[in-house]
DNA sequence: TTGTAGGCGTTATCAC
DNA sequence: GTGATAACGCCTACAA
């Protein structure tokens, strides 16, 4: 390699001069096309390493028109959760050749939009998004414009495709423990409500409530918001307003956890004071000494399901519309009892 | 906005045949050049809005020769230390105008190389990596073809610019902690040794040892895979072929907390059995209920260092080196007695 | 088997 | 103040 960062790139051209063909040729040669001759191949192969040739993506995609870049699009990276979904896309994106560009929109609906904008404007090939859903503006720019797929959340009387847990049923047998193990003053930090998720979930804790004859009780449901930080204070302040309650049902294990951390140093015990229940079972990728009860949907099928999905309507133009609800599994451990 | 999915994309030509004018004079309308008159911007701008014109980027940078993209290359983006780091380079970064391309090489080598590759081809502005170092060849190719810095790790002998947290004092202040809180038996969970910062932390470890006239003892230093699942089995191992330790020094919390999990699944108490110290402080940013005595430096600071030397380098030809090495504390929470 | 021409969408240069 | 032209690097189509 004699190249280096003080001179310019390297380019089909230089590779073409020193070879001596044409640039064509050497960009069929190094693109293995079958009317090139094997001897020319190798020529142009080695005269290519030789100068450290690396190809410029850029040009290739304003030819080609792909990118072979996927944006995944989402509320808090910093969120474990969201991390390992991340991860795992990456893996399956880039088995199939694909790179990632993570944008985070902090779950605001400005960023969001930003970040669509951006996005398309790179020419990625697709996007996957965890929408804020502060209102349907945002998709309906995706849908003009780009193959996406949802994941985590849902728009209704509407076409996207989703990945998505099953709420309902999730809300509703995380509820259904707690009061079967004898609670009933049950606090419930739910999302914000135009997040299907959110919504979702607190609807299956009101049936199972309603299944007992508990009237849902609207002073113990606490909207919150969902990124770090979003439970501690809304936790202590409830306990110091004299709030009474014996078991939290919260949006994820990250509330969940914050949750606990605020009860703790409010000198309770969990579970002896007080039983928490998360969402999301981020003990099954990380392995944190804090065993949280929680509900669990299989994150490597969701992250699978959701490039599967994406990379058909991209490759085999593929416009049907895929709805997956991933079926849920409540994982007992020690912050309930 | 009339564009929609099936039809191409809105480009430049579209909007100049609209509103009657070239399409250099709607290039520069755009773009706010002053030599364009008033009124001419804004017919320009309300045809662009009309028509849902999104600016294609990858023509735009291969005539600019930028990408106002950067590679952030890591090990393990679901660590959280690794994605909050990540969340907070991508906060300032975007603050400049410049979008994050992450890829996770899971401490792969030829993943990282592939990552470098990949990310030279699509000719990001910069890259910031967090190094796997099993061997320098990686850096040569970046040092080859564009600017970088490195986060976490750095090269012995090497001119590469480099953010990294005082290893070899936070490996001291832990096991000097560790040592004056009465334990003598450390277990020291150490990373790959090729690794800058597990070498640097082990040395400062046996510092601390050496300053007791303790011994450094081999069969107390285990080197563990530094990604999720490192730690887990290793602590178990350990103990069941009878190991005496009353203390882990871990190479960071995320391996710290499985050990601690792996000790509860023991039937062993932290701190009551065993003192556990890890590096990195997750907890100031995620509100975790199992306070870890951490050795800990700004990451926020870290990020913006990070940050700030790479863009100087890009934008402003900056072409020193900077190494930046910060400044750690520990932070002494309810894992140790 | 290889070379020439043209164009992807944008922007810099220069002319008018 | 605006338009024509060329160029970024690559790839497709077609010619030789």
């Amino acid at each position: 390699m004699i190249n280096n960062k003080s001179s310019r790139p390297v380019t089909l051209k230089d590779i073409a001069l020193k070879a001596g063909y044409s640039v064509n040729t050497v960009s069929r040669a190094l693109s293995d096309k079958n009317d090139i001759s094997d001897k020319t191949k190798k020529l142009v192969r080695e005269v290519a390493n030789e100068l450290g040739y690396i190809n410029n993506s850029v040009a290739t995609s304003l030819r080609s028109g792909y990118t072979k870049t996927i944006s995944i699009i989402l509320g808090d990276i910093s969120n474990p959760m969201f991390s390992i979904l991340v991860k795992e896309m990456e893996v399956f994106l880039r088995q199939k050749g694909y790179t990632s560009l993570i944008l985070n929109t902090d779950e605001s609906f400005i960023q969001e939009k930003k970040a669509i904008t951006s996005s398309i404007s790179k020419k990625v090939d697709g996007i996957i998004i965890c929408p804020t859903q502060k209102d349907d503006s945002n998709i309906k720019l995706l849908k003009q414009n780009i193959p996406y797929v949802l994941i985590g959340r849902r728009f209704y009387n509407d076409t996207s495709d989703y990945v998505i847990t099953n709420d309902f049923e999730g809300g509703y047998i995380a509820t259904k423990y707690l009061l079967e193990k004898g609670h009933s003053k049950i606090l419930n930090l739910v999302g914000p409500q135009y997040i299907s998720s959110a919504k979702e979930r607190l609807e299956g804790s009101r049936k199972a409530l309603l299944e007992k004859n508990i009237e849902p009780n609207f002073t113990l449901t606490k909207e919150i918001k969902i990124v770090s930080g979003g439970a501690y204070k809304t936790v202590q302040k409830a306990f110091k307003e004299g709030l009474k309650f014996d078991s939290i049902f919260a949006f994820n294990d990250l509330l969940a956890w914050e949750s606990i951390l605020a009860l703790n140093n409010l000198g309770l015990d969990v579970p002896n004071d007080v039983s928490v229940i998360g969402y999301d079972n981020i003990q099954s990728k990380l392995f944190f000494p804090f065993p949280l009860t929680t509900v669990s949907a299989s994150k490597t099928k969701m992250a699978k399901m959701t490039v599967e999905i994406l990379l058909n309507k991209i490759e085999k133009k593929d416009n049907k519309t895929h709805n997956a609800v991933l079926d849920v599994d409540l994982v007992i451990r020690n912050s309930t009892k």
